[in-house]
DNA sequence: GGCGGGAAAGGACATATGTCCCGAAAATTA
DNA sequence: TAATTTTCGGGACATATGTCCTTTCCCGCC
């Protein structure tokens, strides 16, 4: 990770995620972009949070280890989303692990930043928590489909959604098979019997699988599996 | 339901709870104490939403309803809760049922008078997100915990809380058997699971079965059913 | 080309949970 | 009280998923 300090750096950014309100001068100018590279930790889960991060670029994995030694995977996220919010409102340590998945720009501001420069600015407040009604409801709409539908619609619909939503086109309808492990936590399964549904997919001619990357054949018979399911937040 | 208007009616609770700075002058005037009969419904999901409520007396239950008509039980809150935050925010139909489970008191603001006299109020703001943060923490566990553990596990669990938390000594370690379904919703399992687990620990003589109740017999052997589970937030 | 060694896939079995349905018990009505 | 309706508990079976372990496959190294 580094960080860009230039003024000039915090200012595209926000201009193009049209923050001026949001982030004022006296916010801006303790502000700093920090850069991570691809693989690179952002939070770890645990430690005490200091840095309220609002991802600008790029693409992050939020993650969860149980006491258990299980991981959760919770999301993906992309622009705009904020990391280190609950924990600047609630006080706690960090609750979740996060990894860049491409290299990702944040901006970032101290909590003690925030605190003296930042709390009663209304336009921050209502922001922090339109973003926070974003990822309510995006969680509840995630854990209610774990409860609802079996792996099987799970997979489809995760597979679905990566192969629409992928700007770049040489991905398109492929999932790179060193994410399975991943999509496994991701939908809150195991490896084994995500494999097993893979195989199954594979066996009634919906994907198909190579050495490198999982491919999608019949996009409509995969829907009707999906079934009722909605698109991913 | 019927509305308290008096303006009394609405200071006690606001002192009680400590929200003076929350809702000030100009917000209170638009407030009126909505007083809901036990089971009647205080939000129906798909309507429109206009009162946010912050809940100030008594105990409701939170509930959805997929398409697919199966009803999942959300929580159960007692004061100090805030019902509709996600609605205003987010501009959405109402997203779930909200019934009261003993007669409930809330305190009610239209949303048209928060735009007007509270959208800038920065203590109503970080209210708003507090309780948000609550929530969400609340749902993040519950759903994890519906991940990660068998009914069994997560049925003690919520027995245990309700024999402990319990300040009706009458009630004390004891399931009304009229809330079986309702918990087998909470717990996002079928009536018929749950039941065929509750015999199971009868069976095993940690819980005792009659017409009307459940009855705990064997808390600590329950705990270690209940396993490392937290307790319900 | 043959040989570990580790990662990925798959087999076998156990458990958790859902669905359908029936029969007993309770409540309601005639 | 008897008949009917409703509710509730539980049997039988199917499916979904986890765990453990074996088998394959790939890869670098000799």
């Amino acid at each position: 990770m580094y960080r860009i300090e230039h003024r000039e750096a915090v200012d595209a950014y926000i201009q193009f995620h049209r923050l001026e309100r949001v982030l004022p001068d006296r916010l801006r100018s303790h502000a700093a972009v920090y850069v991570f590279a691809q693989g690179e930790n952002i939070c770890v889960q645990g430690e005490p949070a200091s840095t309220l991060y609002v991802l600008v670029k790029g693409k992050i994995k939020v993650f969860h280890n149980s006491p258990e030694g299980k991981t959760l995977v919770l999301s993906f996220r992309t622009p705009l989303e904020v990391i280190g919010d609950l924990e600047y409102i609630g006080g706690d340590a960090i609750h979740n692990y996060v990894e860049a998945v491409t290299e990702a720009s944040m901006i970032g501001i101290s909590y003690r930043a925030l605190r003296e420069s930042g709390e009663d600015h209304a336009p921050l407040l209502r922001f922090l928590l339109e973003m926070m009604v974003k990822k309510l409801n995006y969680r509840t709409n995630h854990s209610s489909l774990n409860l609802m539908y079996p792996v099987e619609a799970r997979f489809s619909n995760y597979l679905l959604s990566v192969c629409c939503d992928e700007t770049d086109a040489r991905f398109r309808g492929r999932l790179p098979v060193a994410n399975v492990q991943d999509t496994a936590n991701l939908l809150g399964t195991s490896y084994r019997h995500l494999n097993r549904v893979i195989r199954k997919l594979c066996d009634e001619g919906l994907i198909e699988r190579n050495k490198s990357y999982i491919q999608v054949l019949e996009p409509e018979r995969l829907k009707r599996l999906a079934g009722s399911l909605g698109k991913e937040g």
